[in-house]
DNA sequence: GTTTATAATAACTTATACATAATTATGAAT
DNA sequence: ATTCATAATTATGTATAAGTTATTATAAAC
């Protein structure tokens, strides 16, 4: 079977809305912040009609707000959505957690804990950034294996409004460790074959991170 | 205190949006028929500009699934895609109507029941146009009661997606009275403030309604 | 008769230009 | 000095046109 057609690139618009995320989750379009169209095209040397649509797309995704007649500006969250968020996302990876723990070949279970192997290496050398993406693809893994697609795309949409608060994270200096150990049960339990024990342990997970980034107000 | 500047009323390509969910619910645009930008914007009497970047915003919602360089075409949902999506959004309002049964008010029961009544009566004169509506209501308020914006948000969007089975419901004829009942399930939990049986029959009424779906591929 | 290559057509993508609304700056009046 | 009105500036919204890509039709070759 031939394609009938080669796979299509991606349009400008959405390297353009890649590169803006990129930029807004390093915080150099910080919350808050009024994007400029006209600089921001002239920057990536395209016109403002690609620029324009890369927004609505960041829009949707609760990355930027757009105000009609009066521009575009980035996303930020407040301490009320992040209260609202995390439960939501807990909810949403404990059942898909849940439903992986159900499904799970012995493969899986041995690339599950390969995942988490890295985790362990990354934590151990302290190397927050790896960490961070090693986590994400352990969960992204876990949620490829629960095999429902819908639920999958939701965790990925709050995920991106989440990674608003990246940088943050990244300044918890306890918390690579505290999340390990989350890690960890929820491995065993996954192990285990143990589906309530699994939803339970990814849920209190999600929370947890939700407890680490309020810290982060009262603390120093 | 005067306002700086009046509300804004929405940009063109919102109101195009909203026309073109309209058509698309209306099945005027069917699931999977190619989208003409040129023969709806000339049909709307605007160029080109708003109309793509209404069908950016569509996209996004799911209505709508953009090729590149290929076309925009009316999303259609397989028998697998409302397996996978029901059970999550059952999840969501399931949540949403167990936080909602903890915090209920004696005035929100009062309303929760007039909206209930309206069911009951669209539901004696076999309207499921407006039972519909009323049923949409009925969601929506007990949403606003648990009071997570984040998680009305995520509800919504599915239901945006659901809705595209909207004209099929319509065909299902015992469901409106099936419906009802369990509303008035959820409704009596409400009453008794038992949030455990709240969004367990919130759950199930989802749940039901996915069955009932499956139902038209076999029946008549 | 089927297949493949080429050309023509249609549509999507991007750029540019214009129109409209909001903000800011300026100046006068209180 | 402060406030209000007005004008200038700036940015957003929309339209149009140019450029690029994909599809389809046509014709030639096998």
């Amino acid at each position: 079977m031939t394609p009938t057609h080669r796979i299509a690139r991606s349009a400008l618009y959405e390297e353009v809305a890649e590169r803006l995320r990129a930029r807004i989750y390093a915080h150099e379009l910080a919350p808050g912040d009024w994007i400029d169209e006209q600089a921001i095209a002239d920057g990536l040397g395209i016109s403002r009609t690609p620029m324009r649509e890369a927004l609505k797309v960041l829009a949707s995704e609760g990355l930027v707000r757009l105000e009609p007649r009066r521009g575009c500006y980035v996303a930020q969250l407040s301490e009320r959505d992040l209260d609202e968020i995390f439960p939501v996302m807990a909810l949403l990876e404990g059942r898909a957690a849940f439903e992986a723990a159900g499904k799970l070949s012995d493969a899986d279970i041995v690339r599950l804990a390969a995942l988490h192997e890295s985790l362990e290496k990354y934590a151990a050398a302290n190397d927050a950034d790896r960490f961070f993406e090693a986590n994400q693809a352990f969960h992204s893994a876990l949620q490829e294996i629960a095999g429902n697609r819908w639920l999958k795309q939701m965790i990925e949409d709050a995920r991106k409004v989440i990674k608003l608060t990246r940088r943050d994270s990244l300044r918890l200096e306890g918390r690579l460790k505290q999340s390990l150990a989350e890690h960890r049960a929820i491995l065993k339990a996954l192990k285990a074959r143990d589906a309530d024990a699994a939803g339970r342990a990814m849920h209190d997970h999600l929370l947890s991170g939700r407890a680490a980034l309020a810290k982060l107000l009262t603390g120093p």
